[in-house]
DNA sequence: AACGCTGCCAACCGCGGGTGT
DNA sequence: AACACCCGCGGTTGGCAGCGT
């Protein structure tokens, strides 16, 4: 049952996959992600798992450019605590650690240069080129692309599909406390503890008509 | 129009800490 | 107290898109 280590997918998550990990991640809680992955039939890691979600297909997550406010709250904090990522994370509601991660890479390490710099005598201009890209913040959380005939679909598509599916067998996104407040509810503790005690019985509760799960009509080019 | 460069983001890897047995 | 397992963190890498030459 369980995939060998070799066997295990690598690499970025198809749109199947992140159905599928959402639904059993509703189902049994952000918890045990080695043995979700293993329950869930994708052949990915438990730690994979838990970065897709934790990264992206968590519903809390804000999509999109940083805001001046947050760039200066990365740059306060980064400066208190230095590459304490998920500390940091945690003073951005939205926000994760790997984002603040990457965002610092690119954009505040250079900030924080020209800050330093600039610090030095010299001329004041303002460090203002803040946010010169065009991208915005919609577009990046929107990301619906069109390749080689494998349609890519955008989170809003993606929760919006789920919560379809989820309205069809009978569950839907409100009741799993997906359409407003964060997953770690006490509804889904209380579901999730008990779950997670049986181990076999669970295993075989939890093979679900992968059908149903579904986002209708997908394909994949693999 | 083609090519190369740079920026951005998603994902993987290794390690350390925490928790349960 | 020791061990094993799991989770979370920080660093790093690879691929893609946009931009400039």
């Amino acid at each position: 049952m369980a995939p060998k280590a070799e066997e295990m997918r690598k690499g970025p998550w198809t749109e199947q996959e992140d159905s599928l990990l959402v639904r059993f991640v509703r189902l049994f809680g952000e918890r045990r992600w080695d043995c979700l992955a293993e329950v869930s039939g994708l052949n990915r890691t438990g730690k994979s798992c838990r970065l897709r979600w934790v990264n992206y297909l968590h519903p809390d997550l804000i999509h999109g450019r940083m805001t001046p406010e947050e760039e200066h709250l990365v740059l306060d904090l980064h400066a208190k605590w230095g590459n304490r990522w998920s500390r940091i994370a945690r003073c951005l509601p939205g926000r994760t650690d790997n984002e603040i991660k990457n965002y610092w890479r690119t954009h505040m390490r250079r900030k924080a240069q020209e800050r330093k710099t600039s610090a030095s005598p010299s001329s004041s201009s303002s460090s203002s080129s803040s946010s010169s890209s065009s991208c915005s913040p919609a577009a990046a959380a929107q990301g619906v692309v069109q390749s080689e005939g494998v349609k890519v679909y955008s989170m809003d598509e993606i929760w919006d599909e789920i919560a379809a599916a989820d309205s069809v067998s009978g569950l839907t996104a409100e009741e799993c406390g997906l359409a407003g407040p964060p997953l770690p509810c006490p509804m889904w503790e209380d579901c999730s503890e008990s779950l997670w005690k049986v181990d076999d019985e669970f295993k075989m509760a939890t093979v679900l008509p992968v059908d149903d799960l579904m986002i209708s009509d997908f394909h994949y080019s693999d």
